[in-house]
DNA sequence: TTGTACGCGTTATCAT
DNA sequence: ATGATAACGCGTACAA
């Protein structure tokens, strides 16, 4: 690989000069800027941002925390975010923790050592040790799809616990009034605890009769999940006319089942699911459910960071609205 | 942030000791270790990998191309290629070109200027213009989900003809005789014409009757293509009894599509997929399609780029077995 | 076992 | 307008 002495060498010049046109920095004839130019073309030289870092203190890069790659609503959101970067004349480093504390802090070690300009950490509990670490650094980080209660961190995310009631408040207003959840986790608290106390708080602001084996949980937010959280939510309340689905993959895995078992969507059980999934779209029925404008979110959360790598200190939170949308999957009772 | 000369002070030694219990070098007593371990841990010191890099020459990083971020199949590759790069100590800078000549050019400036030890360059076409550019880099590059004819690149893949030619052979052992394709954007050189020249190796091998429009291509892969393409196709092609679709993605759409044309799957008409995302399990019916093992692909050409990085030179390519998973989207004709 | 000093490729500060 | 040179933080040959 061709250095700046290289060029310089080339060009008859010093390496200040070609430094000096390589940045624009003006002081330099115009003969000069050519001659460095085409020995530039010729080497083919590129700048080595390595060097530029070390003394710049910038490595225009920034560091991508998320739990998993391979699901839609995370890759949506790592597009969001790796535009705006991109767009930025940054580069993205991703790193996919499965939600696992030793992981995440070799993660965060080795984001450390790259000199990363800044963090975006993602869907999960930003734990302590986690905080410290970055805080000591002194790099900018912001959450997304997360937030942290007492620890003063910017973050990009909806309200789940209000997209969760009002996901219940609409089948009330369709008229249930048996209505369970499915819901994931119920120790995530991120998509299990917060919507299942949207739910619980939407039944309970309409007077609705509940029992806590209404709400089927199970490990994950998988589709097969959802299949067995139905079947045993239907087994213990054979009367429930409407579904509150963490997520559409649990919704897609209970319409499966409901199949299966010979009951029809929506004609006997209504259901609404969340993420917005571009499957929905074409699901039979199609899926009425939550959806969060994620590439969006991702692309705030990435002009946040870099805006605070650019000094503009703590950024306020934000929280995006969520939206219903409307398709087939919700039967209106009389 | 605290140096390795912060360090040094701290424990009342050199940088050059500090460096070697650093790197584990041996030439130092157990009390100096302690001392300067203990140092580290007070200061809350890491070592600054941009230094590292620009003496090592190293820089633990590796670079992805890829056309888009938010499909399954992509997600699945990236979450395969992190997975074995950090693993390896190494982390991921990922690109997204869009397929886009000029994009592809920028980021490829981008990654030889990061100074990355190895490229993956996913599921597009090599032009001549980023070889040039990667080769005269000297930075290892691997293939992925594509390949090139003539330049001398390790590539990892699946043979996309064969496995197209296998799932027309698929309907026709199912004993169907008018058979369409849903193709997507037939001048794409990765998905495009292998999967028509397979679709047409089939018939023709067996002697079946076709017609040029008994292909109805779109511009992309989406379930929208393939709804629109399959409602072409069936006004051309009435009498047709199975579909060979080009992704999961058009043939869902198919589907859906069928559903609102009144037409039962697979009774009236069977459909093969291709890409086997999760939702093939959930779909009404489960779609029958073939698969590529993404995830396994995307780790072994981590795993050459890596070893090319520590020296052992070109790799051989390596063509995965596709697979037929069967479900319930074709039906035997008698 | 330990320290000194040079070099990695670049930018920036002085001179000239 | 241009050049010499000192940093940036680290690894390492060499000296002690």
């Amino acid at each position: 690989m061709a250095t700046i002495k290289d060029v310089a060498r080339a060009a008859n010049v010093s390496i200040a000069t070609v430094s000096r046109v390589l940045n624009n920095k003006s002081g330099f004839s115009e003969d000069t800027r050519k001659a460095v130019e085409e020995a530039i073309e010729e080497l083919g030289y590129v700048p080595n941002g390595v060097a530029r870092g070390l003394i710049s203190k910038r490595t225009n890069t920034i560091g991508l925390l998320v739990p998993a790659l391979s699901s839609m609503l995370v890759s949506e959101m790592v597009s969001g975010i790796e535009r705006i970067v991109h767009e930025q004349g940054s580069s993205l480093i991703v790193c996919h923790t499965e939600s696992n504390g030793k992981k995440t802090m070799q993660y965060l070690q080795l984001l450390l050592a790259k000199q990363v300009d800044g963090i975006i950490f993602t869907s999960g509990v930003l734990l302590q040790e986690y905080y410290q670490m970055i805080e000591r650094s002194g790099i900018p980080l912001v959450l997304l799809s997360t937030e942290s209660l007492h620890l003063p961190v910017p973050s990009v995310k909806v309200n789940d616990r209000l997209a969760s009631f009002h996901a219940t408040e609409y089948m009330i207003q369709h008229g249930h009034k048996k209505i369970g959840m499915i819901s994931g986790n119920r120790n995530d608290m991120i998509a299990g605890v917060p919507r299942v106390e949207g739910f619980r708080m939407a039944l309970s602001s309409h007077q609705i009769h509940f029992e806590e084996s209404m709400i089927a949980s199970h490990r994950g937010f998988s589709y097969i999940d959802g299949a067995t959280a139905f079947r045993k939510l239907m087994t213990d309340h054979p009367d429930i006319t409407a579904i509150v689905a963490a997520s559409d993959d649990m919704a897609l895995g209970m319409i499966s089942e409901a199949f299966k078992m010979g009951i029809k969507i929506p004609e006997q059980v209504s259901v609404i699911g969340y993420d917005n999934i571009p499957i929905c779209n074409v699901s039979i029925p199609p899926l009425t459910t939550i959806s969060q404008p994620v590439a969006k979110m991702g692309e705030v959360a990435a002009k946040m960071v870099l805006d605070m790598i650019h000094g503009d200190e703590k950024q306020e939170s934000v929280v995006f609205p969520h939206e219903i949308i409307e398709r087939q999957s919700v039967k209106k009772m009389n």
